[in-house]
DNA sequence: CGGGCGGCCTGGAGGC
DNA sequence: TGCCTCCAGGCCGCCC
């Protein structure tokens, strides 16, 4: 489901709403996520605390806690992380379920569990082995031409698996990889030793004035996403090529195509996109 | 080592 | 109505 914009607009969602509340009781089912629902652990590490901060990294929500636990949530392609009153009925695969004082429960679904959901110590979090080895951020003064241009050296892929690989950048997915390479103008397939100096700048450009739209325009709604209060995104009408084979190009009006790159769907305009 | 591919899961859409 | 196939926003591990 969600890419970075997504993650942040759910992170902003919960928030204001989140901070300061007391986690009074934890529920989770035995079931294996992209690894398994740790119970004891979970309770231990959350069960009484208080809530000091939602953060996010890449695609991960950092929900930070007293007594030195982070909850670690990823969402994988399915997930959905939802406030909601204690009393509203459980959704099927709801795997997760933290009851706050003031009568809500935030609860994780995720049919397809390619999700996470575990407790880890704050301390030394960057160095935890989901996060270690994560690229920067691209809505952070390190990302830019520059830092792609390093990252790219000795390589020879593909620019849209290059973009989505999260040493590289974190947090841009397949939907957002094609439509930042549609605004800045470049094929999906085109070999990253063969991109010029003009060409990283408008993709460096295009990835953070993507996202930042995205993140404005409330995430990307195509099947299920909604942000904490279960309100949908409206970027998919903004979507330019993504979805979008055979109809015309909104700037040139050439058909659409699709391709298919590391079993993931590419879409681009074969005129503007060279 | 980089890069490509299959696997992990469920569910929705579309064809017949 | 059913049954089948294909496809889906992510990530990991295995293989060459």
């Amino acid at each position: 489901m969600p890419e970075l914009p997504e993650v942040e607009v759910l992170r902003r969602s919960l928030e204001p709403r989140l901070v300061g509340r007391r986690i009074e009781r934890v529920e989770s089912r035995n079931v294996s996520l992209r690894e398994p629902l740790d119970g004891p652990a979970l309770r231990r590490a959350l069960a009484g605390r208080r809530i000091l901060a939602v953060r996010r990294r890449a695609k991960y929500l950092l929900i930070d806690v007293e007594g030195g636990s982070t909850l670690l949530v990823h969402l994988g392609m399915s997930g959905r992380l939802t406030l909601a009153p204690d009393e509203t009925a459980r959704e099927s695969h709801e795997h997760l379920a933290l009851r706050l004082d003031g009568g809500e429960r935030l609860r994780l679904r995720d049919p397809r569990r390619f999700g996470l959901a575990v407790a880890v110590a704050s301390e030394g979090l960057e160095e935890d082995p989901r996060l270690a080895g994560l690229g920067p951020e691209p809505l952070a003064a390190d990302f830019g031409p520059q830092s792609l241009r390093e990252a790219a050296a000795g390589r020879r892929g593909p620019v849209k698996t290059f973009l989505m690989n999260g040493a590289v950048v974190v947090g841009v997915g397949n939907i957002y990889a094609s439509e930042a390479l549609f605004r800045a103008r470049v094929h999906p397939g085109r070999t990253v030793d063969r991109l010029r100096s003009a060409q990283w700048e408008r993709l460096a450009a295009a990835v953070v004035a993507t996202l930042r739209q995205a993140i404005a325009e409330g995430g990307t709604t195509l099947n299920d996403f909604a942000d904490g209060a279960g309100n949908p995104g409206e970027f998919q009408v903004s979507l330019a090529v993504y979805g979008r084979e055979g109809e015309p190009c909104p700037r040139c009006a050439a058909t659409i195509r699709r391709l298919v790159q590391g079993g993931r769907s590419s879409f681009y305009c074969p005129r503007c996109q060279r």
